[in-house]
DNA sequence: GTTGAGCGTT
């Protein structure tokens, strides 16, 4: 998902230094100058707006970890147990890769109040004859899509 | 088909 965006800021950021590099002459300029900055600027452009959009959006999402799952449990009912308290964003229920069954824990995100609140209201709490445990998901990576 | 503390996948 990240890598062609990547890419494509990559081949537009190249296309408008090339641009300023043709043009840049006629104007009197240096023009490998002016490409280079386009080239860069042209680079971090969307890094910026991408902080921007990050910050201004409080829609911190929060991983959750949720251990102690019953082994019938899915996705759908851990996910419409913890709608009930928030948004989901997404549930991973793990399993194991050999034999696919279910590992009884998994990763719930939702924004962080409504984490919160799912933590506190579903903690130590019973789900299917079992008791879950809530709790705040050590820091993982969430995509390793990070070029140099 | 089983088990029971834990922190993981494109």
């Amino acid at each position: 998902m990240k890598s062609p965006q990547v890419l494509t800021v990559i081949i537009v950021a190249v296309v408008f230094a090339l641009i300023g590099y043709f043009i840049a002459g006629p104007i009197g300029v240096d023009p490998a100058t002016v490409a280079v900055s386009i080239f860069i600027g042209a680079l971090l452009a969307p890094f910026i707006s991408k902080k921007e959009v990050e910050s201004s959006k409080s829609d911190e999402v929060k991983t959750l970890y949720v251990g102690n799952l019953p082994y019938r449990a899915n996705e759908a009912s851990v996910r419409s147990l913890f709608s009930e308290y928030g948004n989901v964003h997404s549930v991973r229920l793990m399993k194991d890769k050999h034999t696919g069954k279910r590992r009884g824990f998994g990763f719930v995100e939702m924004s962080e109040r409504d984490s919160e609140a799912a933590i506190s209201a579903l903690n130590d709490t019973e789900f299917q004859q079992r008791t879950l445990k809530v709790r705040e998901a050590k820091d993982r990576p969430e995509r390793t899509d990070e070029a140099v």
